[in-house]
DNA sequence: GTCTATACTTGGATAGAC
DNA sequence: GTCTATCCAAGTATAGAC
């Protein structure tokens, strides 16, 4: 009964391997690039230092590992909180929450720490951006589907707003995570909310639900 | 006619911190926080790795002279830029002719990757953290100069919108630099001073500059 | 002030026992 | 698959000669 799968048949493997992306994730969020060592990992993992090489072959391909997880969790997650939107309000609404969330379990820093340690990294730099691309495909998406039905599709592009989303969600991050203090992040949201509502009333409501929303 | 001066007598002791401080900012923009050992600033430096220690007393030391270093030069020319702006579009202008500058110069880069390693040197966030505010607040003194006239002054407030300038500033900075590859940046500047031209002419021309500029 | 030499520490990576 | 033991490279920092 066991070792029938294509799995191999040790127990614990994929525990481990799970255990060590998950103490990557958390070195790099607490400790940055340069703390996150095959020896600190593994700490976190609470297993043996050799074993990061055992299962992942360096240690950047375990960091690259834990960007890949964080990337995929989001990936699904944002796309949930983003169908449910239906203007630019919404929009706001789901990128404060999803920030929130991102900020707590690190997953933003996972990214910002991956982007800055690139450059102490031969070859990294190409990986780490190939990872990042979808975040960038996915804001272009959110923001296409909800700015064409404002004024502002004609001034503004999906995808360098895009990237200015990424970009901005990268630095604020960092800022909040440096000093420990997001309100100032949070205060942002407050603000780019009500431009967006006021937005949405220069384009006028749309025929569809004019008010109280009613099932048919 | 030596050592007279409050200087101390010895002959190259300037040059060298400044040949250091040099360095240390090209290690941080070329081979990130990870790679900006006392060794290679020293190599960059074309000096012996112990000065490191004899001058700054750690390398972190050194690394927060060059954000200082790096600060003080920004501040003194985004005045001289900004000053020259009169209007939202100017200051755009302003922004991306100074953020190309930055760019090349690394010195975006020395921020973002102090920012970054803040995390894995205990102690480091804090002074690091006080060396941004004044970035913070002079962007939100430029803003707040050149939003009061415009319709935008009611919705946004100078400092929340500065902490997301520089947030913004941040992260363009670390995207540009992980794929070698500014356009989207640049595209996005375009895209900005569109929308203040736009926004400039909804508060409407004020009483002066209303067309051909002569002098009295 | 600058250099050489060196002590000490940490980290990446591999070999081999279990 | 996991551990112990070990090698080697690189980094911080200090002492002492010049």
């Amino acid at each position: 009964m066991k070792a029938v799968m294509g799995r191999p048949a040790a127990a614990g493997a994929q525990e481990t391997r799970d255990a060590l992306v998950r103490g990557a994730i958390d070195a790099l969020k607490e400790q940055g690039f340069a703390g996150a060592s095959a020896r600190e990992i593994a700490r976190r993992a609470g297993c043996n230092q050799s074993l990061v090489f055992y299962h992942f072959g360096s240690v950047t391909n375990l960091l690259l590992a834990a960007l890949d997880e964080v990337s995929a969790a989001r990936h699904a997650h944002y796309q949930a909180a983003v169908e449910r939107a239906t203007g630019l309000g919404e929009l706001v609404d789901a990128a404060e929450a999803v920030f929130e969330e991102d900020l707590d379990a690190g997953h933003i820093a996972v990214l910002a720490e991956m982007i800055a340690g690139a450059s102490a990294t031969p070859g990294l730099a190409p990986e780490v951006a190939a990872r990042i691309a979808p975040w960038r495909q996915f804001a272009a998406d959110a923001l296409g589907g909800v700015l064409s039905d404002t004024p502002l599709s004609g001034v503004i592009e999906p995808d360098v707003a895009a990237h200015a989303v990424v970009a901005l969600y990268l630095g604020l991050e960092m800022l909040a995570h440096l000093d420990g203090d997001r309100t100032a992040a949070l205060a942002l949201f407050a603000r780019a909310r009500e431009l967006a509502v006021l937005v949405e009333a220069l384009s006028g409501p749309p025929e569809g639900e004019p008010g109280g929303r009613e099932k048919p």
